[in-house]
DNA sequence: TGTACATCAGTGAACGCGCGTTCACTGATGTAC
DNA sequence: TGTACATCAGTGAACGCGCGTTCACTGATGTAC
């Protein structure tokens, strides 16, 4: 079956990932809403009436690339994660750090996955947004249990209030784009040090 | 001079107010990048080419409705924080629900405010959203101030803590559209939740 | 108080443009025999 | 191995549409005298 792709005559070869990566691009430049189907075709250098063969729409286009975004970052997650090794808490730091890392490295899938708008309708999309979701909801079940018995929190807050804490910093201040805000240090710096606090916070030993 | 505004003839009498309030209506209904100019002034019941006696373009509009917003949020936190009474962390509190009573109450400035994408080269929208979170920094000055002065850390990044909390709540799951997602409680329970677990972790007393 | 005039804030027609989408088509590829 | 044929994945022309923007215009309002 082999890897074609040269010489690119009638047949394009490869076109639905071209198309995923125009879009990428696109994003990139533009913000999420601001990439066209069309502008998608003119970049993967095939007409307009091209991109129909593989995508209903822009929507489903703009879909696909969000539920990779999710499928990547959640792998990326459950790396970082590495089941808790060495300890809970030296993992569930890597784990904010990965998330921030993902947020900078990867802007065009950050904005497709949290910024675009896209309806919640889509299950794939839904899908893949809660598997990644569950990473960070895992590891805050198992940093919760390095906690003393009594008066230990949910881990769904534990992980709904990183959730939030790193988005927060990653839309305001970590974007790839020139919307973001000045900051006297750095996303990671800033994330690592709220997560101490708040760790520390939470009565956890070692803080 | 008397508020016109009666039977409306030729001229409107308040068109820049109108196009502000339909830009306003569509943003919600349609994220603040789906709004085009000729669709404000549509709403506003007006030639597609009335709005540039008012505003350069569409920019130009956006970029006063994002300021107008963090006039109006710097008015809300102020009033919140009603210069820390009772007590500082009481007024922090009471600030931390105001910025997401913001985000739910008026979800098109948010929108506007945060996630527009407008460059911030306009000084004057810079300006005005430096003063937005100037509110929150005094706060967290005064807070970190009734710490004990040694181990007390930095108010700024005590500010850009709470800021990204706030933010990551409001745009994850406090919006008014249709992005956000579930949550098993109420977005304000969640923020305060974590900020009583923040402050407690900066060794606050009483909490 | 009336009138002439300047200015302001609209109109509506027109234009170019790019997008989304459809359509009949055609070149390339795979496969049955 | 060759050939006929089905299928796939493109083309390019065409269409309607809405947007942004400009333009000469005109109705309404304010003001000087």
């Amino acid at each position: 079956m082999s890897w074609k792709q040269h010489g690119r005559g009638y047949h394009h070869g490869n076109l639905r990932e071209a198309l995923i990566q125009a879009a990428l691009d696109l994003i990139a430049e533009k913000g999420p809403t601001g990439f066209t189907f069309a502008d998608a075709a003119r970049l993967a250098g095939v007409s307009a009436a091209a991109p129909y063969r593989h995508f209903r729409d822009r929507d489903a286009l703009l879909s696909d690339v969000a539920t990779r975004g999710f499928v990547l970052f959640t792998a990326a997650l459950e790396k970082a994660w590495d089941e808790g090794r060495p300890d809970a808490q030296t993992a569930f730091e890597r784990l904010g750090k990965s998330y921030l890392a993902f947020a900078r490295q990867e802007p065009a899938f950050y904005s497709a996955m949290f910024e675009s708008g896209l309806p919640l309708s889509n299950p794939e999309l839904r899908d893949a947004g809660e598997r990644a979701f569950a990473v960070l909801r895992r590891a805050a079940e198992t940093l919760v249990a390095t906690l003393p018995a009594k008066g230990r929190p949910p881990a769904s807050m534990v992980s709904f209030h990183v959730w939030a804490l790193s988005h927060g910093i990653a839309s305001l201040f970590a974007r790839g784009d020139q919307g973001r805000r000045a900051l006297p240090m750095s996303p990671e710096d800033l994330l690592e040090a709220a997560v101490l606090v708040y760790l520390r916070g939470l009565g956890m030993p070692g803080t």
